[in-house]
DNA sequence: CCATGGCTTTGCAACGATGCAATCGCTTTC
DNA sequence: GAAAGCGATTGCATCGTTGCAAAGCCATGG
């Protein structure tokens, strides 16, 4: 008999009836207003306690206009990157009393325009995007200005943004792969390229162009996807074994990577003796042995830590103005799956 | 000019003034009324338009007694088996207007409590938990009674749950093993098996039992935690390599297998030659050919569409009566990862 | 003996949407 | 010409909480 009406949740009335005081009493309570007599409080405190009381966050939020919910919007929850981080993302703001409500677009523009939708009418007051596919859209003219946005491992002009520095992490790599000795370089990214992407690449090709080099663009959604180079739909064992096939890949991110390393392994190419693969990211996976896989590692917890701080900082107004670019630091993880060229 | 009052998100009664009607005829628009004559409506139409209207989805909640939102709380969400199952919740419950909100409680009292606390509050309608640690706590008393909840991929008897046959997915892997000639079993799970875990090993003993092998039981949390057997700390080495090491060994789920893969390559052993391990899951990472493990398939589309069907049955009052556990088949796949012993 | 002041407690009007009952026009029918 | 009928629209109370202004209580001091 916890609670009075057939099973309904408790409200502030019925805690008032059964404490013989106001419900305005029974809501200084819980807020921790210091106003209220001592032997009033503990009195309060038993009625709730009988009733298993808890305030309904709705009214609350109605009254303030706002939830204490922030929305993530990741694109692909399946990735482990992205997902350790909307973990830490709710880890993160749940020591501020904010919930976390989540959406996976998948890439399908359909679905990320009703999850957003349904976040603003539930009138989160922030949004995370995780690996934003920055297509043009309406998102930002229905977001910007209304509430807060920020992106983590990901960049767009009009919000917030942390991430690391993506250009200097691709030429990290390229001049790691350079220096092993290897002249003949390509990058492999997905099909839609998000900015992040792009700024890999770019950082990569830069210093590739710095030594005089051209490495080719591969773009492949891994596994099942196609292989296009320059536009023309290709297929590994040509890219790979064809005459003057590249020696040292560029992966885009890790799981790129490990799945290149499963089509040279299936097309009996050794790594690193044939092939230097390199991603980007250094997931859990990475460190296996069977793995053993070169790659720039980034901190999620740094990344997320820093979003989830601008973020709260637009909410509650301590920050205003431009929209900030925050860069976190990238370092090479040199392991097995790069060596000289053979 | 979307917003009347200084960016705040206009309200029906800001349409309902532009349009010169009452609230209460946007609203019949707004909920697609029959009642509304055209001419009304498309001027309503249009001036939801232009003031970029979204209902307020805290006030309809509040009106109607709950939130049209969908709690899930999972263990682990760094590992990719739930993070996807999470996404697919999501996915799921949004075709049905619903949104999800999240927590990752890694195992932490403290913050599942928090968490179960909030979404109790912000009044989901209802609740999905992903590998459930049934550790004794209040969350049944807090839970039960008050909103239906819904275990997936673990199981409690006071809720519904649904899983698949753990047991007999235990059996099938201790089956495969003795069939290649192992004699010298054993069984890998976390040092705090759920329900799961402990199914899966029952089905391993009774099935090796059948054959009069009494298989080690061995606890470990990957990569890094303490190796023990029948409570007595020890270290791979000695269970690997001593005296009457086995030679099959089952572990509880795809992730330790492939982190007890990368012990085995630490120490030289050979797999399959020396040793054959299965795993469960079968996790996206199991298919590549560096990996190529044996292991247990369960589809996670199926356990989240069976146990969000279920949720929403009970949400909506079509299901009723006692807790239901359904359970979705499972098949062996093998891999290299297990051969006849060397 | 009443006024003054400090603590406590309470009443009341919001917040935005809903859904029913009531009302408003307007046509039809006797 | 008045009543009935019908479709379209509106008023109003409500959901559970909050925050402020107002009131209550009690003791002290003039």
């Amino acid at each position: 008999m916890t609670t009075d009406r057939a099973g309904r949740p408790a409200t502030l009335g019925d805690v008032a009836s059964l404490a013989l005081v106001s419900p305005s009493t029974v809501s200084n309570v819980v807020r921790g207003s210091d106003v209220v007599a001592p032997r009033t409080r503990r009195r309060v405190l038993a009625a709730i306690e009988q009733l298993a009381y808890r305030p309904n966050a709705l009214a609350r939020q109605l009254l303030q206009g706002r939830a204490t919910t922030i929305g993530v919007i990741a694109r692909d929850l399946a990735n482990p990157f992205f997902a350790e981080m909307a973990a830490l993302v709710q880890r993160e703001v749940a020591r501020f009393g904010f919930a976390a409500m989540f959406c996976a677009t998948e890439g399908d523009d359909e679905r990320e325009e009703q999850a957003i939708g349904l976040m603003l009418e539930n009138r989160v007051s922030g949004l995370v995007f995780l690996s934003y596919l920055g297509r043009p859209s309406d998102v930002e003219k229905r977001i910007n200005g209304q509430i807060p946005a920020v992106f983590v491992a990901a960049e767009e002009p009009w919000a917030d943004s942390v991430t690391v520095d993506e250009r200097r992490g691709g030429e990290l790599v390229a001049r790691h792969l350079i220096e092993l000795g290897h002249s003949r370089l390509a990058f492999v990214g997905p099909q839609q390229p998000d900015r992040a992407d792009a700024r890999r690449l770019e950082g990569f090709l830069r210093a590739a162009a710095d030594s005089r080099l051209r490495p080719t663009v591969i773009s492949w959604d891994p596994p099942g996807g196609v292989v296009t180079v320059g536009g023309a739909i290709t297929d590994w064992r040509t890219v790979l074994r064809g005459p003057g096939a590249a020696t040292g890949i560029f992966a885009d991110n890790d799981f790129a990577a490990i799945d290149l390393l499963d089509v040279a392994d299936a097309l009996e190419i050794r790594v690193p003796g044939d092939l230097s693969i390199v991603g980007f990211d250094d997931v859990d996976m990475a460190r296996l042995r069977r793995i053993n896989l070169t790659t720039v590692s980034q901190s999620r917890e740094a990344l997320v830590r820093l979003g989830v701080e601008a973020l709260l900082g637009r909410i509650e107004g301590r920050i205003v103005g431009d929209p900030h670019l925050t860069l976190a630091s990238v370092a090479l993880k040199v392991r097995g799956s790069s060596g000289p060229p053979g």
